[in-house]
DNA sequence: TTTAAATATGCAATCGATTGCAGAAAATTT
DNA sequence: AAATTTTCTGCAATCGATTGCATATTTAAA
């Protein structure tokens, strides 16, 4: 049941023009004269008439379609990237197409193919926890497309990046537990192929480091990231000899759940004894009992971010695309979870 | 910058043969020799081959793409079911364009024009808050362009729908209010041009007409669908002469956390002196204290429907397709917030 | 061996919009 | 009034892939 849909042709026929005509008004071309111009505008609207965009596009060689590659659309971090990147390309008549990679390697590289198939003048990913080589990046840039990454990023390759200033936000979370009096702190560490948890362990040992506090080895738990993964780290750690007085679980906001859960069910009283610090600032942690000290990405700003990137470099298309990183600094937010009474 | 890009008549040039031929083994025609095909599937790997889809889609005057329009993209509703859309399709082949229309009827026209001119084969769209016509749906179906509207939907349109059973749901919420003792049951609605909450009233008042309880017009309040306005709702009821003893916060889990904020605030016990009964079973609903009674709409599930329908309706194309509706029975979860010690 | 059927390949049009070039018509200048 | 410039409009090619039709080649059947 498929419609004939109006084209430019259809119009220039009714008028006994061509269709250079129609797609010079259409265009908003000086090369037409006002009259025939507003004549062409207004049977367009009466014949209910769409561009192709398809038509265009392929004629033009841009798609004026940006794609993004995210592990998951509904968590919340990349949803909230997404809504910024949203806000700031609608306005100047881009289109999304996205695609979830479910951390996923394999189809990471698949939603790739896919986008450079669609001729996507952009894509923008944050890659999967899964990834470990990049072959399918580069082929990205190979096919003249540029290339944004965001959060999670692959530092050797270079393209354009936005990224939190994860060491940083680490040192100051770890900070300011050593100000509150906390001695033994445990860190919760995700997948270190990903250099974000790497930089924020980095962060944790400089502030242990900066406080002439010792490291300790097995409060030291690798891949903790999830709520499951985190409370099955924290029955560990609370059962030690000596447990430890807090718990950064650099991971997730998730993670640090799962670990207010089990300390709570454990009889550990939080933030006195225990000290629980999440990353992520999910809507939650502030909804807890007690509430949980996390630390901020401003996720929409980093969309917006993304987006203002994309269109600055693409005014100067002459020039070569200099490599370049936009660092937001996180901010941390300090709830009850570590807020000892003095 | 922009490197030119191997296209079928590079590789049939190279193995002197035509493009025909080319686009024949690439899409896997029984009207090619084995052994050529073969030859040009290497050649095509060789020489990093990517089909370019915006002249496909335009040979083919089809596009397998799916446009989506949501109010928010990040709100875990919508994304849940982007998320669920997203997982049917893309084993399909089928790609996704997503907007939001931010709650705004003219975001949202420009939102479907863009989706017609992107020849989407389909527009998935629930609708915003603000919208109070509907032409530019009619106009999507005047394009031939399938069309299916999810959760928030125009009853009159007659197209694929995919809902959940909100009246039954609200009927089951308010009928375990009353057995479980509450006898005054305020309720918060949402903008009564959604049907949504038109029909989430409904069951409101079918479950106390079941039990024999008067409507208390004082009791049902207007337009209190976010966090802020259903803490505003509830600093009135609780300060009137005769106070609820429930809430129900039909509009949203937002909404009802404004509730349980401000009655904790205002020193109601809940759920013994007051009963908070929410809409969506957001994340944090199980973690606030009490946890908070509220419905689950099984969001990714939807997606997945909202997909398997279209494909379902593609399989018979020459038949004209029926308006139908799918109904999904949400699920009543009871929490504390309405659990009363008898 | 001749005829019919099956298999492979090429030709050329098509999808709809855009744009460089050329020429006609109108407006401006000398 | 002639020469020059400006403004419009049309022609035809192009973007890259697909496909109906025709033709050539091979294989199978009579």
């Amino acid at each position: 049941m498929k419609k004939k849909r109006t084209t430019i042709y259809d119009i220039a026929e009714k008028l006994n023009i061509t269709a250079s005509s129609v797609s010079r008004a259409l265009n908003n071309s000086n090369y037409v004269n006002e009259n025939t111009k507003q004549l062409i505008l207004k049977t367009a609207a009466e014949l209910n008439y769409k561009r192709n965009t398809l038509a265009s596009n392929l004629r033009k060689g841009q798609s004026k379609t940006i794609g993004i590659i995210v592990p998951r659309i509904n968590q919340n971090f990349f949803s909230n990237v997404i809504a910024g990147i949203e806000d700031a390309t609608y306005e100047k008549g881009y289109n999304l197409i996205i695609c979830q990679s479910n951390e996923s390697q394999e189809k990471e590289i698949k939603c790739v193919n896919t986008l450079i198939n669609q001729q996507v003048d952009c894509i923008v990913i944050s890659i999967s926890a899964d990834s470990s080589d990049y072959k399918h990046l580069k082929n990205v840039l190979d096919h003249g497309i540029q290339l944004i990454q965001f959060d999670r990023v692959i530092d050797e390759l270079e393209t354009l990046k936005v990224i939190n200033d994860n060491e940083q936000a680490s040192f100051e979370a770890v900070s300011h537990l050593i100000e509150q009096g906390y001695k033994r702190i445990a860190l919760l560490k995700g997948p270190q192929n990903l250099d974000i948890f790497k930089q924020r362990k980095v962060g944790y040992l400089a502030a242990l480091n900066k406080y002439s506090l010792p490291v300790i080895d097995e409060l030291i738990i690798e891949n903790a990231w999830t709520k499951e993964l985190g409370a099955e780290a924290t029955r560990k750690l609370l059962s030690l000899p000596e447990p430890p007085d807090a718990i950064f679980a650099s991971t997730s906001d998730f993670s640090a759940l799962g670990v207010l859960e089990v300390a709570t069910a454990m009889g550990f009283k939080v933030p006195n004894q225990l000290g629980i610090l999440g990353y992520a600032n999910e809507a939650f942690t502030e909804l807890t009992s007690p509430s949980i000290t996390t630390i901020d990405q401003f996720s929409v700003y980093m969309g917006r971010t993304v987006a203002d990137l994309y269109f600055k470099e693409m005014e100067n298309k002459d020039t070569l695309v200099v490599p370049k990183t936009i660092s937001i600094k996180p901010k941390l937010i300090i709830r009850s979870s570590t807020s000892r009474k003095k």
